[in-house]
DNA sequence: CGAATAGTTCGACAATAATCGAACCATTAT
DNA sequence: ATAATGGTTCGATTATTGTCGAACTATTCG
């Protein structure tokens, strides 16, 4: 059962965080763990293939953002948030709060 | 005299911004403003060719960050602070205290 | 075992964005 | 008028990203 890296917070980037949140269908991803925590990468596909979610989850685990765990056959995916807000506090929160009030992710499904 | 076109605050992008904000460079500049505003694009250039300076401040205006000012020779930059505080509250001061803890923009000069 | 499910990896291509020189424009000073 | 300063625009080049099909891997279920 092959796990994943991901860097110790130590290690994140603020540039490297604000790019991978900038894309619409990431921060819808990150917007929906937010809601519910952990999940697969199926029910946040929305249409892409599969080459594309992945793809996009490997920018976030490699932010420092998305944290998976290989349980099974699924890929359960949790938001880091507690060294996120030990490296960058607030940040997280304050750009979940930005997005809710933003409409641009409706169509990012 | 001709001035310049900034976006309305009703139409800033939450992506647009953390786009603009994902360049080390533009980064730095965004913080140096906040020490220092409004100032002129010149003592922000940092070895860059003028082509270049002018591109990230085209970047960071449109994502409504800046206002540009023309004022005889100088283009005055200051940040349009009260108008993200009111679209996106905290969104600026969050990203600009982590960037304070943050050492990569020290070579974005 | 064989098939189904969930995701990854690879490689190609398309789209976006960054970089930079050269020519240009506007304002001020001489 | 001419020159200097501060910055823009254009166009070309390169680099970085995103997109997607196809083949592959790992786990579970029948």
């Amino acid at each position: 059962m092959k796990q994943y890296e991901h860097p110790p917070a130590e290690a994140f980037l603020l540039t490297t965080i604000l790019h991978a949140l900038s894309d619409p269908y990431r921060l819808s991803i990150v917007q929906k763990l937010a809601v519910l925590q952990p999940q697969p990468c199926a029910p946040l596909q929305g249409n892409r293939p599969k080459s594309s979610v992945s793809h996009h989850f490997n920018v976030l685990r490699k932010a420092g953002l998305v944290r998976t765990v290989v349980e099974g056959v699924l890929h359960m995916n949790s938001l880091r948030n507690a060294e996120l807000e030990s490296r960058f506090p607030g940040l997280l929160d304050t750009i979940l709060a930005a997005a809710a009030h933003s409409a641009e992710c409706q169509g990012a499904e």
